[in-house]
DNA sequence: TTAACGACGACTTATTTACTCGGAGTTATA
DNA sequence: TATAACTCCGAGTAAATAAGTCGTCGTTAA
């Protein structure tokens, strides 16, 4: 396995498919799964996620779905990944020096003095990649895939998930 | 939890041990384990893999033990990370942009054009995390805990290692 | 010979991930 | 207003992984 688990790749994508979303209709998280042929119920799951860390709104009832929380270029990489891995840091410390048999009886109050010099250096390493993880917005993502893809597969999808909400709405705002 | 696991926390302290170790007595995976209170048998485990990446080289027989395979200023934390956590990457693109139901019969070609731009802002992030751990040696880490730790709790230590070798070898180099 | 060492692999257990299911709640339509 | 259609939501399950164990083997020194 990989250090992130799957749910940062799908709920990247799906957030990256929201970013190109018209205000006025919310896909789905059904919507979302499907287009992309993944697990609709895990989906949904993930959305109480990135709703919970303000990252989407929801929209309840029959034409309702999800929307962006902010606008997309105030939403990092970084804020994905927090929301979707909860707070998981790199390396978690479990201060074995205090298990250490010389200080078995009389324990140490140094070890509390100064961070262990090993999760420092973890420290270091973990900011690094969150720094770079925040540089990166959902905008620039969305920019980066429009330019990079045909148009026309933009606006097949647009008008998939046109479609998709129109026959929820029974066709009342189009046509 | 965290992304790496409790291997890389043992395995670190393990390898600091043995880089204030005297070249003549090689201690155990047993003496190192029980010197730091943690599992003998999961510590054996974890020097098969390092001596498989070459950062520990094994001596066996009665007196025999772990030794550092190279030189302390030449394996960094991230040789260590590598070699106790596999290869595993930071993002594990599963390219579901395949499944995508626009796609579903005539597969794109344009997939495999270039990498996935979220992969890529991973890819990215990873780099510096990697980058940032291989700055620091073991060398480096275990100057630090000697200039950080009081001198009598480095000879205490190093009698307690020798002490251990001494009664596997029934005393034949002390005394 | 014996006791201690590492090497190796199968095995067990605990935790986490990935995913499902059955509500409760909301909205559009009749 | 009743109801059907659709949503979010959170408890619960199954599969995968991590963490740790155990036993057998070949090696080495006393």
């Amino acid at each position: 396995m990989s250090l992130y688990g799957s749910s940062v790749e799908y709920g990247l994508h799906c957030l990256l498919y929201l970013a190109d979303q018209p205000e006025d209709s919310p896909p789905s998280s059904r919507d979302l799964a499907e287009f992309q042929g993944i697990s609709p119920s895990f989906v949904a799951k993930l959305f109480t996620r990135l709703e919970k860390a303000g990252l989407v709104a929801s929209e309840k009832g029959i034409g309702g779905g999800f929307r962006l929380g902010r606008a997309t270029d105030s939403i990092s990489v970084l804020d994905v990944t927090d929301a979707l891995e909860e707070n998981k840091a790199l390396f978690d410390c479990k201060e074995i020096r205090g298990k250490c048999i010389l200080y078995r009886d009389k324990r140490p109050e140094r070890h509390n003095q100064s961070v262990c010099s090993i999760h420092a250096v973890m420290l270091e390493a973990e900011q690094r990649m969150r720094d770079s993880l925040a540089e990166t917005s959902l905008a620039d993502l969305a920019g980066e895939v429009r330019n990079k893809l045909p148009a026309k597969i933009n606006t097949d999808r647009a008008q998939w998930f046109q479609d998709r909400q129109d026959r929820r709405r029974k066709r009342k705002t189009r046509q």
